[in-house]
DNA sequence: AGCACGCCGACT
DNA sequence: GTCGGCGTGCTC
């Protein structure tokens, strides 16, 4: 490895996927004969493997800081040099993404780059990039679908869009036709710059077929390519394709789930995120970065527009934006509160559950009101967040449970198999028949999931008849039942050709789907997300019941007869939320919640950091935690920072398979009092959390999402 | 993060 | 006797 230096060798710095809380944050160094510029993506020796890296700088000197004399630096192994080197821009982006949540710059641009790169060759990229360029467009451009005539509402909303240089909420009730308007607003920005590109993010492309088909239709004459989207669901082969085909600047318009955030895009002239109060925007393990966030980073950063559209935007957001003419310097708020068609909201009716004894699940008045729905021929939908049969198993002789032995959660009962079914680590273990700890005979289950609400259900309408004199069918749809590829999809449809009159499902069913026959939508149990230690439990609740509700009456046509309706089992008839339901306000809502947060000191009025331990030992997680409050406490007062250090805790789900987790939440009132803390943090204490023994991993959650 | 080396418990 | 658990250390 002793090579003679020649004075035509290059120092190339390159970012790679070594973590930065193992010390390893920085650039490593390499030798080149020749110079390459920042963004070149480059094979890097690494040890004994051979890592994918992104040249970060090049000089004929090494840099001023290094460590390392230049008869000690490795050779790149190769180099891509068919990919064009990614943009400034987007360098950038990574940088800022790195330093925001504090991560290595190689991590997050790893994490950014399509998995496959990882084992391209130049050569093999070479006859991709080949292959690509030979797809030629068909000789006639087909027609695009026309698009929808706007109402003046949305006509409203378009202008002010338009008008708009910065970032927009795009607040529109269910079915006010959101999409149609940033449609519309995308084909102007198309139109205006042949070459420009749009990206559009969405929770989970999953859920959205419907989407990616609407767009190709639309913008059809934009050619075969135009439209492509990206996420982890594709095959890694197609994966890389459609990302080098929007680093080309080939592809037009790049649909995405929130990874998409780090698309290189060269001609990025508009971002949108539908559904922008959705919580998987915030990636949960990785560089824990929010991508609705950085859309508004990337928006500033290249000056364009960003357009955040929700039903029920996040309190954040909300708190962010104002109507024109107040919009300065935050987001400028867009309503359209009108349903199109003038079609009314569901009305709300909602179920004292303290009338009932505690077993009973399905409220006599429910159940005559489906019924009646069934006889007018419509099609019920049932919510319950808990899949499998009974929660937990209980014995009533020594109060025994079935806790997961991986992690602190109950194992829940499944019939379809008949085991018990960790939600959380996916441990299975055989149902006993009498209790493990006492021999107890009457050992029973708790609680209700979708298995057996379906198979009550069947039990209780099996004699009903349909008008037409067909029974009763009954359709449960949660993760259980959607595990194969393609029966989400399936299910769906069956549903709504009519093969199933009652759908009994978990989150999944209130998702943007047309029901067309749909009259009616229940929410058995919304219960624990009133009184949740998460003080996020509200928001989500409102956002999911206002979807579910819309979901309800979509079809023009439907008969007259009887209104469309959303009802609510609870136990709390007064909570505030369901009076703010009642009337579909999301804006009351919205004030109500964030008065008191700002009350009692929670985001967005605070900005928030925790510092999560993971640790086999069950000790060694809060010891290092504790270690670690008072350093903080300490370095806050040296520094005269008015932060907050609060004690660290265990995890609400304090073990998970095998492994035990503690936090520890850090507050201020300025993000940039947090950010200033947390940099001054891994200069000055990042070294001693490094030598805590025992830790099996280890870093800050910035902007957390659940506590 | 990988990956290798190295040291202690139940198995062909 | 070894296979394999994970604890520790290293990577330009």
């Amino acid at each position: 490895m002793a090579a003679t230096v020649t004075p035509a060798d290059f120092f190339i710095e390159a970012w790679t996927h070594l973590p930065a809380h193992r010390g390893m944050g920085k650039s490593l160094s390499y030798r080149h004969h020749q110079p390459l510029q920042p963004g070149q993506l480059v094979h890097l020796p690494v040890g004994r493997q051979t890592l994918l890296g992104v040249v970060s700088r090049c000089a004929t000197t090494l840099p001023p800081n290094s460590t390392l004399a230049p008869h000690e630096l490795k050779p790149l192994a190769e180099v891509l040099s068919h990919c064009p080197p990614l943009g400034a821009d987007w360098m950038r982006l990574i940088e800022f993404t790195a330093h925001y949540y504090r991560r290595s710059p190689g991590e997050v641009a790893i994490m950014a780059l399509p998995t496959l790169l990882k084992e391209a060759t130049d050569a093999n990229l070479v006859k991709r990039l080949q292959r690509l360029h030979d797809k030629k467009p068909p000789a006639t451009s087909p027609t695009p679908d026309p698009a929808k005539r706007l109402n003046p509402e949305q006509q409203q909303a378009m202008n002010a869009l338009v008008a708009h240089a910065g970032p927009s909420l795009l607040h529109g009730a269910t079915g006010s036709g959101k999409t149609e308007v940033y449609l519309q607003r995308m084909q102007r920005i198309l139109e205006e710059d042949e070459q420009s590109q749009i990206l559009v993010m969405v929770p989970e492309i999953n859920l959205t077929p419907q989407l990616e088909q609407l767009m190709k239709g639309r913008f059809a004459h934009l050619g075969p390519q135009a439209v492509i989207s990206l996420h982890s669901g594709l095959p890694t082969a197609q994966r890389l394709n459609n990302w080098l085909m929007a680093h080309l600047g080939n592809a037009r318009i790049v649909l995405g789930t929130r990874l998409s955030i780090f698309a290189s895009l060269p001609r990025l002239r508009l971002i949108v995120v539908d559904e922008e109060h959705d919580p998987s925007f915030k990636q949960g393990d990785g560089p824990r970065h929010s991508a609705r966030d950085l859309a508004v980073f990337r928006g500033h950063q290249l000056g364009i527009p960003v357009i955040l559209a929700s039903a029920t935007p996040s309190l954040e957001s909300w708190n962010n934006s104002a109507p024109a003419p107040n919009a300065k310097p935050n987001y400028l708020r867009v309503s359209m509160p009108s349903r199109q068609g003038d079609q009314p909201m569901p009305e709300l009716v909602v179920v004292d559950m303290n009338r009932f004894g505690r077993s009973v699940w399905l409220s006599p008045t429910l159940e005559q009101a489906m019924r009646a729905r069934l006889d007018a021929s419509e099609q019920v939908l049932l919510l319950l967040n808990r899949r499998g049969f009974a929660p937990v198993l209980y014995c009533p002789d020594c109060q025994w449970t079935s806790d997961c032995a991986h992690c602190s959660a109950h194992q829940v009962l499944h019939k379809a198999d008949h085991r018990l079914h960790c939600h959380h680590c996916g441990a299975q273990t055989r149902v006993p028949t009498t209790c493990p700890s006492c021999g107890g005979q009457q050992i029973l289950g708790l609680g209700q999931g979708t298995e057996q609400i379906e198979e009550e259900l069947i039990e209780r309408l099996s004699s009903w008849q349909k008008p037409n004199g067909q029974p009763v069918n009954i359709l449960r749809m949660d993760a259980d039942t959607v595990r194969l590829k393609g029966q989400l999809t399936a299910q769906l449809n069956a549903f709504h050709d009519g093969q199933a009159d009652v759908l009994v499902g978990t989150q999944m069913v209130a998702k943007g789907h047309d029901f067309q026959r749909v009259g009616l939508v229940a929410a058995l149990n919304p219960d624990g997300a009133l009184f949740s230690s998460d003080f996020r439990a509200p928001e989500r609740l409102f956002a999911l019941l206002m979807q579910a509700a819309g979901r309800a009456g979509r079809d023009p046509k439907r008969s007259a007869t009887l209104p469309a309706q959303m009802w609510i089992q609870t136990h709390y008839p007064q909570h505030h939320l369901f009076t703010h339901l009642r009337h579909f306000d999301y804006a009351a809502f919205a004030e109500e919640e964030l008065s008191a947060r700002q009350s009692v000191g929670l985001p967005p009025f605070v900005h928030q950091a925790l510092l999560r331990t993971e640790a086999r030992q069950a000790g060694a997680t809060l010891s290092a935690l504790n270690h670690m409050h008072s350093a903080c406490t300490d370095l806050a007062a040296r520094l005269d920072m008015p932060l907050t250090v609060h004690q660290p805790v265990p995890m609400s789900m304090s073990k998970l398979a095998g492994v035990h987790r503690a936090q520890m939440l850090v507050e201020a009132n300025s993000r940039k009092t947090l950010q200033g803390f947390l940099q001054v943090w891994d200069a000055e204490l990042a070294p001693a959390m490094r030598q805590q023994k025992g830790l099996l991993r280890w870093a800050w959650d910035v902007d957390p999402v659940s506590i």
